[in-house]
DNA sequence: ACGCTAATAAGAATTTTTTGCATTAGTAAA
DNA sequence: TTTACTAATGCAAAAAATTCTTATTAGCGT
C-alpha cells in the first residue's frame, strides 16, 4: 500500500481515488510549485481522470484542514496551495517571471515572536511573502 | 478646496464624488480598520450616496495603483483596503475576535532586505501577517 | 459657458468557490 | 467475500468576488 494512503489515513480521511490522485499531484511538484484548484483540475484531467472541480476544491480544503496542505493568496485572487512541508517557510516572489522562492529564516521567526509577544497575542499562524524582481535569469513571462 | 481633493490630483485622478466619498470613509478608519470593496459599498448606500459597487472597486483599484490606498488580502477570500500610510507597516490579527493591529519594526524589515540581497531579489513590496489569539479583552465575537 | 474626455452607473459577464442532492464507492463487519 | 452503512463524489446550480461593457454624465481646461 502507498506512502500517500497512510498519510490520508493518518488524517483521518478515506482513502479514495480523487484524494489519492490530488494528494500525487501536489507531492510530484518541485519546490516553489504552487497549484490552484484549477491547476489540479486541469491535470487530473489531462491523466483522464474523471474528478470534478467541486471535489478538487472540498478535497483540498479538506486536506488544508488536515495540515496536510497549506494555503496561500499570492497576489492576484485566488488560492494556491502546496503540501505542507516539515518546515513552515515563507516566499519570495517574482512579480515579473512569477517564479516563487521559498526560504525560512529562524531569527525572523523568532523576532515575530517577540513582537506578537510584546502586543499580547498567542501566535497561531504566520505569513510572510516578499515581493520582487529576481535578477538574473528573469525571463520576464509571467 | 479640502485636503482629499489635493490628494486625488497629486495621484492624477480626477476629483469625482465618488473617489472623495470613498476616500473620506477610509480617512476615517480608525487604526486598524481594513474595509472590503462591499463594505465602501454598504457604509455609501447608509449615507446615501448613489455609487455602483462596480465603481467602488474601479476606485478602490485606481487608488491602489496610484499608491494611495494599500490591498491586503487576510484569511478568508477577499480583498481589504486601508489608506497607505507613511510608514509601510505589518499586521497581526486575531482569528478570534478579528481585531487588526499594525506594527512595525526595523529589525525585522532589515533581516528581510537581506534575505532578499541573498537570494537575489530586488524587494519592490512586502507583507507579514501574523495570526493568533490576543489574550485580554478578546471578546471571541468575530 | 463649452466641449472634450475621462469617469460613472447599471447590470451583465467572469472568475473563483461553495452547496444540495441523487448516486457511487470505501470500509468495517458478518 | 459479500453486505450494508455512511461518507464521498459528480453534476448542476448558486454564491461570492470582481471585472467588463456601454450609454450617459460630469470634471476641468479654455
Amino acid at each position: 500500500m502507498a506512502l500517500e494512503n497512510q498519510e490520508l489515513r493518518k488524517a483521518g480521511l478515506k482513502v479514495t481515488l480523487p484524494r489519492v490522485k490530488i494528494y500525487q499531484i501536489l507531492e510530484k511538484a518541485g519546490e516553489g510549485d504552487h497549484f490552484s484548484a484549477e491547476d489540479i483540475y486541469k491535470l487530473l484531467l489531462e491523466h483522464n481522470e474523471d474528478v470534478g472541480l467541486a471535489t478538487v476544491y472540498r478535497v483540498l480544503t479538506q486536506f488544508e484542514a488536515a495540515g496536510l496542505v497549506s494555503r496561500h493568496h499570492f497576489e492576484g485572487g485566488h488560492s494556491v496551495f502546496e503540501l505542507t512541508q516539515d518546515e513552515q517557510h515563507d516566499h519570495i516572489v517574482c512579480v515579473k517571471c512569477g517564479k516563487v522562492r521559498e526560504f525560512s529564516d529562524p531569527a525572523l521567526k523568532k523576532r515575530q515572536d517577540q513582537i506578537a509577544k510584546e502586543l499580547g497575542f498567542k501566535i497561531t499562524d504566520r505569513t510572510l511573502y516578499l515581493y520582487g524582481e529576481c535578477a538574473d535569469g528573469c525571463k520576464n513571462t509571467k
